[in-house]
DNA sequence: AAACTTTACGAACGATCGTACTATTAGTTT
DNA sequence: AAACTAATAGTACGATCGTTCGTAAAGTTT
C-alpha cells in the first residue's frame, strides 16, 4: 500500500503535478497581469515555492510563456468545445458554442476574463513566438466557429446567403465586447451580448424555433 | 527677432512642447507594449534623453500614464469625433463615425492599434487610477456612439425599434474585433468590420440610400 | 545497496525598474 | 544686474527582473 502511494507520487508523477499547478496559476495571474507582466518571482510567491524551483520547469521565461498558452488552450476546449459537442451538429451545436463562451467568459474560468482575449490584445503589436502561438490557437477557435456556421447552413438550418466567415467574425465580435464586463463592473453585457448573437441568428435560421425565444 | 523667437521658444513653451513630445511617444509605445509595460528608461531613450529629465515632468510613473490616457483621448477626438462631425447629424453622421474609426485603427493612428482597445483589456482587471481614467474615457466614446444612434432614431432614419444602447454595443464590438488585422497580420478584417456594420445599419435604416452599397 | 536522475531550494549575477536627490543651464521676474 | 524658477542631466538607492550555479533530498534503476 506504502509502495504504490510512493509510485503514483513519484518522481514523474509528481513533476507533472506541480508542472499542472504552476500552469494553473500562471494562466490565472496572466489573465489579469498579462502574460508578459507575469514575473516568476511573483509566481514561485503565489504558489509558495522557490523562484528557481518554479523557473527549473520550464527554462526560461518565453517556455513559461508558451507552456501557459497551450494550458489555457486545453482549458477552453474543455470549457467551451466539449461541452457543445452534447447538442447534434448544425444550429443548435452552434448556438451552445455561443451560449458555452458566454458562461465560460462569465463564470469566470479566469479571474481577468477570457485568457486568449487578454493575450491576443497584449501580444498582436509584438513579434515571437509567444504571438504565433497566441494567433495560432486564436484562428483554431474562429476557424472551428466557422465551420460550426458552414455545418449549421449544410443541415439546411441556415439561409444560403449566411457567409460562414463573416457570420463567424461577428459572433467572434461579440464574445470579445463582452470583456466590457470587467471594465465596467457591469454584467449586463453579457446578456447584451447573447441578444447580438441570438438576434443574429435567428435572422438566419431557417426554422428559429430551434433557438431560444429572444430576450432573455 | 532673436528676441522673439527666444520668446516662443522660452522656458514654459519648450517644457509644453517636450511635454506633448513625450506624451506622444508614450502613447505610441503603450499602445504596442502596453502602459504597465512601458517603462520611463525606455521612454527617454526612445527620445534620446535622460530618465530623470522624463521623469521630472510628470513626478510618478502613474502620473504619467493618466497623462498619457488624457493625451490618447485628444487624438481620439480629434481622429475620430472631430471629422464626422463634418457630415450632417443622423445616420449620415452615425456611418462616418464608424468609416472615421475604421480609418483610425487602419491607418494606424497609434503602431499597437487602438490605444484604448490595448490599454482597456490591459487594466480591465486591475483597480486604481488609470484603471478608471480607461472605463472613463470608453464609458464617454460608448456612450457618444450611443447618442448618436438615438439622433438618427428621433430624426426617423432608424426605424422606432432600433435600441440604441444594443446597436451601440453592437458597432463598438464591431470595431474591437479589427484587433485582429494586427494579430494575423490580415487588412480583410477592416472590411469585414465595415461589412457587419453597414449590414446591421442597412436593415434598421428607414432609408437605406442613405449608406453606401453594401460589399466595398 | 550503489549509482544515477530529477525535484526543489538558496544564493548570487548583471540588468533594469521607479524614484530621490543634487547640479547645471537657461529663461523669467524684479 | 540680481534673485528666482523651470528644464534637463547625472548619480545613486533599494527592489525586482530573468537567469545561472551548486547542493540537499527523494525517487528510480541496476
Amino acid at each position: 500500500m506504502l509502495t504504490m502511494t510512493a509510485k503514483v507520487d513519484g518522481r514523474v508523477v509528481r513533476g507533472d503535478q506541480t508542472r499542472r499547478a504552476i500552469l494553473e496559476r500562471a494562466a490565472a495571474i496572466a489573465s489579469v497581469e498579462g502574460l508578459d507582466g507575469l514575473s516568476i518571482g511573483r509566481l514561485a510567491s503565489a504558489l509558495d515555492s522557490s523562484k528557481s524551483g518554479v523557473f527549473a520547469h520550464f527554462g526560461s521565461k518565453e517556455e513559461l510563456q508558451l507552456a501557459t498558452v497551450r494550458w489555457a488552450r486545453e482549458v477552453f476546449v474543455a470549457e467551451v468545445i466539449t461541452p457543445a459537442l452534447r447538442a447534434p451538429a448544425g444550429l443548435r451545436r452552434l448556438w451552445r458554442l455561443c451560449e458555452a463562451w458566454l458562461d465560460y467568459a462569465s463564470r469566470p474560468v479566469f479571474p481577468g476574463g477570457c485568457f486568449f482575449a487578454s493575450v491576443a490584445v497584449e501580444f498582436d503589436a509584438r513579434p515571437g513566438r509567444v504571438r504565433d502561438a497566441i494567433a495560432e490557437a486564436h484562428r483554431d477557435w474562429q476557424r472551428y466557429l466557422e465551420e460550426a456556421v458552414a455545418r449549421a447552413r449544410e443541415l439546411g438550418e441556415l439561409t444560403a446567403d449566411a457567409d460562414p466567415r463573416q457570420l463567424a467574425f461577428e459572433l467572434d465580435a461579440f464574445t470579445r465586447a463582452t470583456q466590457d464586463a470587467l471594465l465596467f463592473e457591469e454584467r449586463s453585457v453579457y446578456t447584451r451580448a447573447r441578444r447580438a448573437m441570438l438576434h443574429r441568428l435567428r435572422a438566419l435560421a431557417t426554422d428559429p424555433s430551434v433557438l431560444p425565444k429572444s430576450p432573455r
